[in-house]
DNA sequence: AGCCGCTTGTGAACGCAGGCACAAAGTCGT
DNA sequence: ACGACTTTGTGCCTGCGTTCACAAGCGGCT
């Protein structure tokens, strides 16, 4: 199963062999991409929104410290985050914006356009469909894939809506390469296998139920009833906190006190 | 005005002083809860829903290696996670469902009604607003939101939307737990705000940005952007991958290949 | 030109989560 | 009734991710 791809001596470290000039050209910085870890990934496209709405309001230099509170993480962290994407930054300065985004985007590969498909066009799937934000970033939407027959052909945010039966050839016509399940959970394994036999390399995942999938092929879950579920255990967590304080000290902390943020 | 006490904002909480065997009773199991960790927790409410679906088909008792390969995970680790919520299986045999979907409820506080409102009725906001898992699982949606006057009192999924400016009152009055923000990123953090000067607790953000709150209220973020762009890392990674492998030994991993899963 | 202060980049320590492996414990068969 | 088998619960270890702290590097000021 799996990602023996790690050639080997595996994540020992990241061995140095940093910013050598042993070869700076794209191999070394792909090399690179495969250590950086995947809670750095997910921190670096909030770093790119971030500066991207900096680079709008005409911003052209930046500190770690500012970007850092921007984006809601520690300096240090920040630091190391885009330190795994290079060394871009100018010591006594900051980073040059501009070149941070196009840092970043190089390494999310966002220089390439990634065709998405969305499967289960009801209220999740028109939303997604909808959703301004990913032709805008880079994602535009190739395929929509429904099985009610009252909504083929029927154009959705522009495009029409097709039978999953086609899910296979179309995805592989239209190099689709991001699948996003938005089925009822019954289907959604059916619905993954078609889009894995068109070619999908990646798949995100709104049904609430387990994905099987071939090694090759990254799975990505949002479910919504396991995050109010966790939201559910920080209430109770903060209700028994505030109760056990109460029966040692009999201070109450502000529970339903109207204390602004931000 | 920043986050009181520190900038640390709400990503990390050190538990720090975890505490011990205080008081034994009730009380213990709750004090122990906060020792849970995140991602426990997360797979917690998988274990549950897949526990849901055996109880449906009867299935009365199962061993930690069926229902870790049900939910994906290690059984080590599945056994693990159970640990923390107490000691209700039997060896040589397993866990009772039953008596493990109870205990994870308990832990999980689903054993308490949530009720939470929904802000921003657009495309994401509708689909929230039907969609059917909430009020299932114990999270009954109590109000909805929106600025838009075309709206107001129109019922979508059978509650009236009302208007942002009585977002406030609305919540307080019904006692709402959990705010879902799913409007546009200008307006995320003034909704974010009335949301927590009307007691909730607990936010679910949809909106691309990063919210600022004060330290007793937990924030939990979903952005589809940032998932796309996760994804497209892990497209790029093993395109580079491939490529790497073509040129070191001239085998191509089955990339286009119909594999399917499962 | 040289020094000073600021900010980056990173080595190193730390803490937490995951996985292994085994003892404890309970059941089933004889 | 007893032994063998099955499965849980957990101590320990490993590895990853986060944080700290500081040296290196660069610009600006005198």
């Amino acid at each position: 199963m799996a990602a023996q791809r790690d050639q080997g001596h595996n994540g020992d470290q990241p061995p140095a062999a940093v910013t050598d000039v042993s070869a700076r050209d794209v191999p070394a910085a792909r090399e690179r991409a495969r250590a950086i870890p995947e809670a750095a990934v997910a921190r670096l496209a909030v770093y790119l929104r971030v500066l991207s709405g900096m680079a709008e309001e005409g911003v052209s230099t930046i500190s770690s410290e500012e970007l850092a509170a921007a984006a809601g993480v520690n300096s240090a962290k920040l630091r190391k985050d885009l330190s795994y994407v290079g060394s871009y930054g100018t010591r006594g300065v900051g980073y040059d914006v501009d070149v941070l985004i196009s840092e970043i985007e190089r390494i999310l590969g966002l220089t390439r356009k990634h065709s998405v498909a969305v499967v289960g066009i009801g209220n999740l799937g028109h939303a997604l469909a909808n959703y301004g934000g990913f032709p805008s970033r880079g994602f535009p939407v190739a395929a929509l894939f429904d099985v009610d027959s009252d909504l083929m052909g029927v154009p959705v945010g522009g495009i029409p809506v097709e039978h999953i039966d086609d899910i296979e050839a179309i995805c592989r016509e239209r190099e689709v390469n991001i699948g996003v399940i938005a089925t009822p959970p019954s289907v959604a394994q059916d619905v993954c296998d078609r889009l894995v036999s068109g070619g999908v390399q990646c798949i995100l995942n709104f049904a609430p139920v387990v994905l099987g999938v071939p090694d090759h092929v990254e799975v990505r879950k949002v479910d919504l009833a396991v995050e109010m579920q966790i939201l559910s255990f920080h209430v109770a967590r903060r209700a028994d906190e505030a109760l056990a304080e109460v029966t040692v000290d009999g201070t109450r902390p502000g529970v339903g006190e109207a204390v602004v943020g931000r």
